[in-house]
RNA sequence: GCGGGCGUGGUGGAAUUGGUAGACACGCAAGACUUAAAAUCUUGUUCCUGUAUAGGAGUGCCGGUUCAAUUCCGGCCGCCCGCACCA
C-alpha cells in the first residue's frame, strides 16, 4: 500500500464526494456562531492565475479552520463581470461582451473547482446578471431618494478619437491608452455618489477596524485627507473692490453662477461663505502666519478668474498657458510657478495693508476654496512664486535659537515650528496657540470661521460604456430627470448592439433611448450612461449573505446577521478604491433602511496578500522567453548536464560571436556568478552538418516580478494541478513566504511541496488502521515525549493560522511530521499525533488529508472532524534546559526541573564546569536568574 | 516633498511581552541503496581561526539604554510601497 501519492486520482474523487454531500452550503438558520470568510471575487478574464490560487487558498485555510472550530461558515464565490475588457474584446476580435464574459465564467469555473476550495457555490452570481444589476438600480434610486446621489457638470477626460470618457487610469502621458489621442478636459453632466457626506464617519470608522492592516488604514486616512483650518475672506480694497463686483455682476454667465453655487453648497464651506461676492474666500491651515501674507492667489479655474477672463484677453491667454502644461503627474510636479497679476487689491484684515491678487497655476480649484493667501516665508511654493515675481517675504515664525533682528529667509521657506514674531497680537505664541488666537480674532471680526476640509471628492460614476449597469433614469423635456419606476426595473441592456463605430453603442441603439416619460407620458430620452463597475463590487458581499431575493437587493435580516465579513482577503491594490467605496455603500444601505449594520463597516477583518512573482528571462533578441523554454546546464558541461559537450561548445561559440557587447558581458557575468549556462532551445531543426539537432540561444535572467502575460513569466495553475495536484499548488503558495509578502514561484519550491505531500502519504500508507481522533491520555516515556511535541506543535500551528502567519504553521507541520518519524512511541500516541497532523494539514491540503483520514479509518469526513483540542498541561515541561551566560555570552547550558528555586539554580549554575572555567580569576558581581528562560552571571 | 513599511546565512524566511540568533524549507556537500540514473534515506552546512577541545565575530552602518538588544531609543545609509503644487 506504499505506492506513490496519486493526486490525479485522489483529488477528483474527493471533490465528487464533497459535491454530492453538499457540505459547503452555509445554513442561514444555524445556531452555531457565524463566520463569514470572503475573498475578493475575480474578474472573469477567462483564466485563473497563481494570484487567484494564493488569494483563495488563504481564504480557504481560514474557512476550513473556522469550520473545524465549530463555526457556521459562509464562504461564497461569484464574478465581478462588468467592465471594459469585455467591450475591448468585442471591438478587437468581434463577438458580444455578454457571450465573451459568460464564456469566460464557464472556462474559469472548472479549473477553480479543481482547486478544491470549500466554497458555497449555491450563492454564486455574476454582477452582470440581470437579477443582480436590477437590484443595483434599485439601490441607485434609493440613494437618490436619500440625497446620496446627485448630478452635476464636471470635468472629464475625453478621448476625441474614441468618443468616450476615460478614467484617470486610462490616460497615459496625457493621451488615451487605446487611441493615443491627446485627451481633452471636457465638461459633461455626470452622476455622483455623495461619499463626502460620510467623510468624517469614514475617517473615524478606521479607528474601530482593529483587524485591518495599518497600511491600508493610513492610505484611506490620507485619501480622505482631513485638515482643520480657517476659511476667511479678504475684502476688496477701494476701487478695485467695486471693479470686482462689477466684473462679477456683468460678466457672469449662468455657468459661472453654477460653479460659484457649487462651491457655496459644499457642506464644509456652506456656513462660512457669505452671500455677496465683495471678498475673496480663502482656506488656510496656517492662520498663525497671517501677518506674513504678501499676496492672494486664485486658481486658474476660480470663478473670479473665469469672469475676469471674459473681459480681459490677457487673463484668458494666461489660463490657456496654464492648461498647456498637461495632466501628467510628472509635468505637474516639475512645472514652473506661473502667475498673473490681476491688478485687484484686497485689504489685510489685521494690518489694513493692501495685498495684490494674483492668479497662480499651482492653486487647485478642487481643494478648499480655490484661493489662498501667500505666505512666502513659511511655504516653499509661495516662496518660489514670490521670488519669481518680486513679492514681499516677511518672516513671522522665528526658529528656536535665531535672533529676530537678523533672521532672514533665503531660498528655503521655514516650515517647522517656532515662536511667532512680527505679528502684533500673536507675538510670542507657538504654532497651535497662534492658530487658535488668529481663528478667534477672525471669527470675532466676522470675516470667517474655523472649518474642517477634506481632500476626498464625490465619486463620479457615469461611464459612457455599454458593458455596465444602466443608470435607471429618464430625461424628460418637461419633467427634468425622472427615475425609472420600480416596477419597470431592471433597465436591461439590449443584446442587439454593435461596435462598428467608436463610442457608446447604447447611445445609437435604435430603440433603447426612446421612451415615454414615466411622469407625463411625453416622449423622453433614456439615460445611456452606465455605472462605474466599482459600484458592482461595493455591495456584492451583502447579496452573497442575504441574496436570492428578487424584490430587494437582499434579505435584510439574513444579510444583517451574516455581516460584517469576518475575514476578507484580497490584494493591496484595492486599499483605497474598492475598500473605501464598499464602506460608503454599507453606510448608504444602512441609512436607506436596507441593512441593519450600525457600525457601517462591511469588513471586520481584512488581510492583504502579497503577489506571486516569477523570474523573467530574455533572449539576445530582447524578447521575453517562457520559463518552460529555458534550460540550464553546468559550467564545463561534464557529467550532469542537459547538454552534450557538443552543445556546450555551441553556446561558447555563440557567446564569443555575439555582436551585442552588453548582452555578452552580462551573460558572461551571469555564468560566472551562477556557474550555469541558461539557454533556450530555439528550434529542433538540424542545421546541415551539425550533430545536435537543437539550436541553443543564450538567455539572460531578469528581475523577479509579478507574473504577467506580457513578461512571459507566468505559470498556469492548470499545468501545476495536472503535474502535481491542487494540494501541492496550494501548499506551495502558503509555505515559506509570509502571506502579506510576495512569494517567488520556483520549480524547486513546487517539487519540495510535492515531496512533502508524498512524505505524508508514505507515513500514513504504511500505518495500520487506527483512530485518528484518539487521545493517548495515559502515555509515558517516548509516547509522552511525542504527545508533548505534538501538542506544542499543534498550539503553534493554531496560533499561526489565527494570526495569518501560515508560513509558520507550515514549518510546524513539517516539524510534527519529522517528529512522527523520529519518536519510537507506542501505537496509541502515534495515532493521536498522526490524527492531529492530518487535521492540521486539512485546511491547506484538503484532498490529501481526506485520503489519509479515510485510509486510517477515521469516521465521517475529515472536513467534519473538529480541530484538535490542545492539552495545556502538555505544553509545560517537567525539566527545562537553561542557557548559562557569563557577561551576556553563552558559555554552556544545564537541564533542571522547571520549578527549581532561584537560589538552587544559581548554585547549580556557579558549579557548572564551563562557567567555572570562564569566571576563573574574576569576581562574581551578580547572578540574574530568569526562571525558565536564562541565567546570566555578571563577573569582572 | 509628505506618509507608511522593510534591511537577519548561498536563498525564502523563524525568533511578536528584551532572555540560547539562524527554527522550518530550498540549495549545496559527503555518504548509503543502485549495473547506472532518478527517487528515497543518513549526516553536515552563518562566517573566521583551528586536527580537535575551543575561541572570536555576527541580524544594513554608528552610537545609547540594559546583567542581557534582531527586538527599545537617537542619528545615518540603502531598498520598497502609497500620495503628491491639498494651502
Amino acid at each position: 500500500m506504499s505506492e506513490r501519492y496519486n493526486a490525479a486520482d485522489v483529488e477528483p474523487r474527493w471533490q465528487k464526494v464533497w459535491k454530492e454531500a453538499d457540505i459547503y452550503r452555509a445554513d442561514d438558520k444555524s445556531d452555531k456562531p457565524k463566520f463569514y470568510a470572503l475573498e475578493m471575487f475575480p474578474y472573469p478574464s477567462g483564466r485563473i492565475h497563481m494570484g487567484h490560487v494564493r488569494n483563495y487558498a488563504m481564504g480557504d485555510v481560514v474557512a476550513r479552520y473556522k469550520k473545524a472550530q465549530g463555526f457556521e461558515v459562509l464562504h461564497p464565490m461569484g464574478w465581478d463581470s462588468f467592465g471594459m475588457p469585455a467591450e475591448n474584446a468585442a471591438i478587437d476580435i468581434g463577438g458580444h461582451p455578454k457571450d465573451w464574459t459568460y464564456g469566460n465564467i464557464e472556462a474559469m469555473k472548472e479549473p477553480l473547482s479543481r482547486l478544491g476550495f470549500a466554497l458555497d457555490w449555491s450563492r454564486e452570481f455574476a454582477t452582470s446578471d440581470e437579477a443582480y444589476y436590477k437590484q443595483q438600480q434599485y439601490i441607485f434610486l434609493k440613494f437618490w431618494e436619500n440625497d446620496l446621489v446627485y448630478r452635476k457638470t464636471a470635468k472629464v477626460n475625453w478621448d476625441p478619437v474614441d468618443n468616450t470618457v476615460l478614467a484617470n487610469e486610462q490616460v497615459i502621458d496625457g493621451k488615451g491608452w487605446r487611441s493615443g489621442a491627446v485627451v481633452e478636459q471636457r465638461d459633461m453632466d455626470q452622476w455622483f455618489f455623495k461619499i463626502t457626506k460620510y467623510a468624517e464617519e469614514l475617517l473615524e470608522g478606521l479607528d474601530t477596524l482593529e483587524r485591518w492592516p495599518e497600511k491600508v488604514k493610513t492610505m484611506q486616512a490620507n485619501w480622505i485627507g482631513r485638515s482643520e483650518g480657517l476659511q476667511m475672506k479678504f475684502e476688496f480694497d477701494g476701487i478695485s473692490h467695486t471693479k470686482a463686483v462689477e466684473i462679477l455682476n456683468n460678466a457672469q454667465t449662468s455657468d459661472d453662477k453654477n460653479v460659484i453655487e457649487a462651491i457655496q453648497t459644499t457642506a464644509a464651506n456652506k456656513a462660512a461663505v457669505p452671500e455677496n461676492q465683495k471678498a475673496v474666500q480663502i482656506f488656510t491651515t496656517r492662520p498663525d502666519t497671517l501677518f506674513g501674507a504678501s499676496f492672494i492667489a486664485l486658481s486658474p479655474d476660480h470663478p473670479l478668474t473665469l469672469s475676469l477672463s471674459k473681459s480681459d484677453s490677457k487673463v484668458e491667454n494666461f489660463r490657456i498657458n496654464c492648461a498647456k502644461i498637461g495632466t501628467t503627474e510628472e509635468a505637474i510636479a516639475t512645472a514652473d510657478k506661473l502667475g498673473f497679476d490681476t491688478g485687484l487689491k484686497v485689504k489685510h484684515p489685521f494690518t489694513g495693508e493692501t495685498l495684490p491678487v494674483w492668479i497662480a497655476n499651482f492653486v487647485l480649484m478642487g481643494y478648499g476654496t480655490g484661493a489662498i493667501f501667500g505666505c512666502p516665508a513659511h511655504d516653499q511654493r509661495d516662496l518660489d512664486f514670490a521670488r519669481k515675481y518680486g513679492l514681499d517675504v516677511t518672516p513671522v515664525v522665528l526658529p528656536d535659537g535665531e535672533d529676530a533682528s537678523t533672521y532672514k529667509i533665503g531660498n528655503e521657506a521655514y516650515t517647522s515650528e517656532g515662536t511667532l514674531f512680527n505679528s502684533d497680537f500673536l507675538n510670542g505664541l507657538n504654532k497651535d496657540e497662534g492658530i487658535s488666537a488668529a481663528i478667534a480674532k477672525i471669527e470675532e471680526m466676522g470675516l470667517g470661521k474655523g472649518v474642517t476640509n477634506y481632500r476626498l471628492r464625490d465619486w463620479g460614476v457615469s461611464r459612457q460604456r455599454y458593458w455596465g449597469c444602466p443608470i435607471p433614469v429618464i430625461h424628460c423635456g418637461d419633467c427634468g430627470v425622472v427615475s425609472v419606476p420600480e416596477a419597470d426595473l431592471p433597465v436591461a441592456l439590449p443584446y442587439d448592439i454593435n461596435f462598428d463605430k467608436p463610442g457608446n453603442p447604447l447611445d445609437r441603439h435604435p430603440t433603447f433611448k426612446d421612451v415615454e416619460c414615466p411622469k407625463c407620458g411625453s416622449p423622453a430620452r433614456r439615460e445611456t450612461d452606465t455605472l462605474d463597475t466599482f459600484a458592482d463590487s461595493s455591495w456584492y458581499f451583502a447579496r452573497f449573505a442575504g441574496g436570492n431575493t428578487d424584490d430587494r437587493p437582499f434579505d435584510k435580516k439574513i444579510a444583517s446577521d451574516w455581516l460584517p465579513v469576518d475575514q476578507y482577503v484580497g490584494g493591496i491594490e484595492h486599499a483605497v478604491l474598492h475598500l473605501l467605496y464598499s464602506r460608503f455603500f454599507t453606510r448608504g444601505l444602512r441609512d436607506c433602511g436596507l441593512l441593519d449594520l450600525p457600525s457601517g463597516e462591511p469588513f471586520a477583518g481584512l488581510f492583504t496578500q502579497g503577489m506571486v512573482t516569477h523570474a523573467t528571462f530574455m533572449n539576445i533578441h530582447g524578447d521575453y522567453v517562457l520559463p518552460d523554454g529555458v534550460v540550464e546546464y553546468e559550467k564545463g558541461a561534464t557529467g550532469i548536464s542537459y547538454l552534450s559537450d557538443y552543445g556546450a561548445g555551441l553556446i561558447h561559440a555563440q557567446i564569443e560571436g555575439l555582436a551585442d557587447n552588453k548582452f555578452r558581458s552580462n551573460y558572461l557575468k551571469q555564468v560566472n556568478q551562477t556557474g550555469k549556462y541558461l539557454c533556450e532551445i530555439e528550434s529542433l531543426i538540424r542545421p546541415i552538418g551539425e550533430k545536435d539537432p537543437r539550436k541553443y540561444t543564450p538567455v539572460l535572467q531578469g528581475d523577479v516580478i509579478k507574473m504577467s502575460k506580457s513578461k512571459k513569466n507566468v505559470v498556469d495553475p492548470n499545468d501545476i494541478i495536472e503535474g502535481y495536484g491542487a494540494d501541492v499548488a496550494r501548499w506551495f503558495v502558503l509555505s515559506d513566504s509570509p502571506p502579506e509578502r510576495d512569494v517567488e514561484w520556483t520549480e524547486a519550491g513546487v517539487i519540495g511541496a510535492w515531496r512533502f505531500a508524498n512524505k505524508v502519504w508514505a507515513l500514513v500508507s504504511e500505518t495500520p488502521k487506527l483512530n485518528p481522533m484518539s487521545v493517548a491520555s495515559r502515555a509515558s516515556g517516548d509516547a509522552l515525549e511525542l504527545r508533548r511535541f505534538a501538542h506544542k506543535a499543534m498550539a503553534k500551528i493554531t496560533s499561526g493560522i489565527e494570526s495569518f502567519r501560515f508560513n509558520t504553521s507550515v514549518a510546524q507541520i513539517y516539524e510534527l511530521t519529522n517528529a512522527l518519524k523520529k519518536y519510537k512511541a507506542n501505537d496509541e500516541a502515534k495515532a493521536e499525533a498522526l490524527g492531529m497532523l492530518i487535521r492540521a494539514i486539512a485546511p491547506f491540503m484538503p484532498h490529501l488529508s481526506e485520503e489519509c483520514w479515510a485510509h486510517l479509518g477515521g469516521e465521517d469526513l475529515c472536513y467534519h472532524a473538529p480541530w484538535p483540542v490542545i492539552d495545556e498541561s502538555l505544553l509545560v515541561e517537567d525539566t527545562v534546559t537553561l542557557p548559562l551566560q557569563v557577561n551576556g555570552k553563552r558559555r554552556g547550558e544545564m537541564t533542571v526541573p522547571v520549578d527549581i528555586s532561584k537560589e538552587e539554580a544559581e548554585k547549580l549554575a556557579l558549579a557548572d564546569p564551563a562557567v567555572i572555567r570562564t569566571i576563573d580569576g574574576l569576581t562574581v558581581r551578580k547572578v540574574i536568574v530568569v526562571p525558565g528562560r536564562i541565567i546570566n552571571i555578571v563577573a569582572s
